[in-house]
DNA sequence: GATTTCGAACATATCATACATGTTGCTAAA
DNA sequence: TTTAGCAACATGTATGATATGTTCGAAATC
């Protein structure tokens, strides 16, 4: 069965068979394939649950025309190139300066507490040595929760997987410094701190900062990188 | 067979088959549901097909575990409700403010000419009457390429088709108005001196007004259309 | 008593045939 | 020229038979 249904899908999206045309009856599939009724309609049932073909009784079955190349938008980084991470950051870093801003004007007191209960989750990680990219993801999820629109938590979900690079180069050689530590703990003091007083510009100036200085961390690993080839 | 393929997915989903279960073997479902084998053997053709279950053979049907709940973004939105398009511009400002900061450091001739000319094909529609809505996504879109990064556009490519609502609400009273077409010119106007003269601070400012603007009508109908209940 | 072997029961996979029902196109009647 | 009807063919479903693989317990063996 699956040798006939995969070959009738392969002639489907090659093109053999075109939208709107009728495959060849059961009987004459039957024939082709040296198989029996049984395992044709199976194959058949198989291409019409994926929605390539549809059946109408007593005229054929006719191949439907491709849904869309399903897009499934950010699916082509390359996760290995820094380069893509930066291009991700950067747009990340307008949805995120954005729900800092709103983040300030909308947060209610339960979000708040939200925030800097991540931050202080940060903060222990660190003292005990482990990695802090979840707890900092975290973070900016409550922060784009704050901003009481749904659709910043779908963005960042949606791309979030993918902006946290190799584990590996979180680790390099800036991460767990004291300097590192010290800088990330003031940057995200200063938006928790804006967002609190409800420092609509504040907030997203101190976003953007935040990640501009991510951006350059990567860029500097770039550099080194490129160095090193 | 559609009916029995029907019952048996949701009967997965819903979790009362669960993973690594066996389903009831085909003798079980011809009689509970009053079919022939061949039914039930298409049903569970399509299943395989969908991933949903394996068929051992010797063994019985077994329930695999969902892949993932296969996360499609930004699908779940609901055109017909002007909240949601508000959502989405507010997703959009981040985004956009962000482009034409970028843009504005970063345009090449070729960009800042494109823009210049997506501007005035704005103006040609308006004077004839036309929708501008076409024209209008073209030149977020022109500026989302000036910013030299490819995700912009993937992003306002993603949501773009969402972001323009029914046509109807765009041609509402506002529409078309002297003021209107005066203000949004203006709007635009902005946006681009402040690209072509490189000036970031000035672009985000001019940008973040031109969408602010956008919200504020969409709220301003919402408002008239809850009015209206 | 523990382990292995064997077989019955059962499961899916496939085949073959029959009948039901819907579609299509040609032919002959109006 | 139009229409009614019919034959050929298509899918949908039912049924029974055979092939092949799995499971598990009982019996044989050690």
């Amino acid at each position: 069965m699956l040798r006939v249904s995969k070959i009738l899908r392969q002639s489907i999206q090659s093109g053999e068979f075109k939208p709107g045309e009728r495959l060849p009856s059961e009987a004459k599939l039957t024939q082709e394939y040296g198989v029996s009724r049984t395992v044709v309609r199976e194959a058949i049932a198989a291409l019409r649950s994926d929605g390539l073909v549809e059946a109408r009784q007593g005229a054929g079955v006719f191949v439907l025309d491709a849904p869309q190349p399903e897009i499934m938008p950010f699916q082509n980084l390359n996760y290995e190139r820094i380069s893509s991470v930066i291009e991700l950051l950067e747009l990340r870093t307008g949805v995120e300066v954005e729900a800092a801003g709103l983040a300030a004007l909308r947060h209610s007191p339960q979000q708040e507490e939200k925030i800097i209960d991540c931050h202080q989750q940060i903060l222990a990680c660190l003292e005990r040595g482990e990695p802090t990219t979840a707890a900092d993801f975290a973070l900016h999820l409550a922060i784009a929760d704050a901003a009481n629109n749904p659709r910043f938590r779908e963005f960042l979900s949606m791309i979030g997987s993918g902006v946290i690079p190799r584990a590996a180069l979180q680790t390099g050689q800036d991460a767990s410094s004291g300097d590192y530590i010290a800088k990330l703990h003031e940057e995200h003091g200063a938006i928790i701190d804006a967002i609190s007083n409800g420092d609509e510009d504040g907030a997203r100036e101190a976003m953007r900062r935040h990640l501009k200085g991510s951006q350059a961390r990567y860029r500097a690993i770039l550099r080194r990188s490129q160095q090193n080839i």
